[in-house]
DNA sequence: GTGTTTTTGTGTTAAAAAACATCTTTTGCC
DNA sequence: GGCAAAAGATGTTTTTTAACACAAAAACAC
């Protein structure tokens, strides 16, 4: 049930719209899921187009309806790093309102996606009746923080191989595979791999194809297929 | 109004405990806090003495009543990386139990502390019926993710420089400095100086010695001294 | 006190990764 | 198609940092 941008259309058909949004459709009464409806916008974002910025205030729960979204943080000397991962249907972009705090990171689609927003007022007043809805994002910050920290040392004490096959065993966990459960549905550029795993473009080039030669990896393009993964995992543990 | 373990007796007087825990006292009924009271349990920890590891279950949620505790992970040949550090009266161990998941980080104390335990089970009752309890974890974890993610650019871009004087501002931020408010209150080993800042040991002393020969700290034994806070976040900022 | 272990300090060498320089290929655009 | 710009590829040099080796000092045990 892929839904491409040109279809922006449909999704303005609301009730299409909340059947996308399963923890708020289950745990909501009619009259609440109205309000939501009411002022939920959706909206289409085209390949690698920024959906917000560092320091921007946060206003809005996002949720990504279709497509993939990637979070980073711009760091010393304009080199970015990406964070966190979103696929749909997924909610994003609420830890800064929950926090109290601006933005301290950015996102951008990585492929044409669509977008739903809803006040993060709206959402505020929700969770303080709905303690169900409390505990859904309670835990999703709280497993997103395991992961931050895990990614912290990962990031910072592996060497550039078990960075970059952690980076494609990431990839796969986060987006999945085609039929043959190998290819990477994700076709991320070269600065993408060296934003994600910490390193330089020319690095993550002269890695991938280091993986290609040892036969870990075939690259077409943009499409990476994963020929053998315990050795990635086991490069990816060694560090 | 330090607390050292010696009077680890007065704190079992569990009114006095209590009176240490801003947000739950503030937020329950007498009830409620009958029940917190009942099976609240109060436990002194020798400096470096372990609190939780890896893969533990987490099963209380914990609050560091005196003393300094710090938060790790150990990374490749058994090197360690401190992920957080905790200061009193703050709560800490429950991100495992949101998240539903064991442990991923260990926690230790930097010097004697005594830590309160409160099942979780109870805090998971006391969130479901109290949204103001949810709202102050919520924005906890929030606060704590965004964090983490800014700590993990820094500890991966950064020079070793640039990563050593962040460090020590973050020990002023966490813990706050003498009545000079130069002097760091914490004492941390060169070692721990190292895991704070994503390096070796050798390079911690080394490093701590040339911000000494450039005047921009003092080194007494553990005691570090600041002397030159613009500069070093002008060494940290930059990288 | 004396011996032992741990922590701290310093110099040297080796490995890792960034920076740089070029070149090729692909992509987008008129 | 043809041009410009972006992305990908690859080799070389330089910088950064870890690893190693060893010495001195401090903390601890007896």
């Amino acid at each position: 049930m892929y839904l491409c941008a040109e279809k922006l259309i449909i999704m303005t058909k609301k009730e299409d719209v909340f059947g996308k949004l399963p923890e708020m459709s289950r745990v909501l009464t009619m009259e609440e899921r109205e309000q939501v409806l009411d002022v939920m916008e959706v909206r289409a974002y085209r390949k690698n187009e920024p959906i917000y910025s560092e320091g921007d205030v946060p206003s809005h729960l996002l949720c990504l309806l279709s497509g993939k979204v990637k979070i980073y943080k711009d760091g010393v000397g304009g080199r970015a790093q990406i964070v966190r991962v979103i696929n749909a249907v997924e909610y994003f972009g609420y830890r800064a309102a929950f926090a109290e705090e601006n933005y301290v990171t950015a996102a951008a689609a990585f492929e044409s996606s669509v977008i739903a927003s809803i006040p993060i007022d709206l959402v505020r007043q929700l969770i303080t009746r709905n303690p169900q809805l409390a505990w859904f994002f309670m835990h999703r910050l709280a497993v997103a923080l395991g992961r931050s920290d895990a990614r912290t040392v990962n990031l910072t004490q592996k060497h550039i191989r078990g960075r970059l096959a952690e980076s494609i065993l990431f990839l796969k966990e986060s987006y999945g595979t085609d039929e043959d459960g190998k290819t990477l549905t994700v076709y991320p550029s070269r600065e993408d791999m060296a934003n994600l795993s910490n390193m330089t473009t020319s690095n993550a080039i002269r890695t991938l194809s280091v993986f290609v030669q040892e036969g870990l990896i075939t690259l077409d393009g943009r499409k990476i297929k994963i020929l053998d993964e315990p050795a990635l995992q086991k490069i990816s543990r060694m560090g």
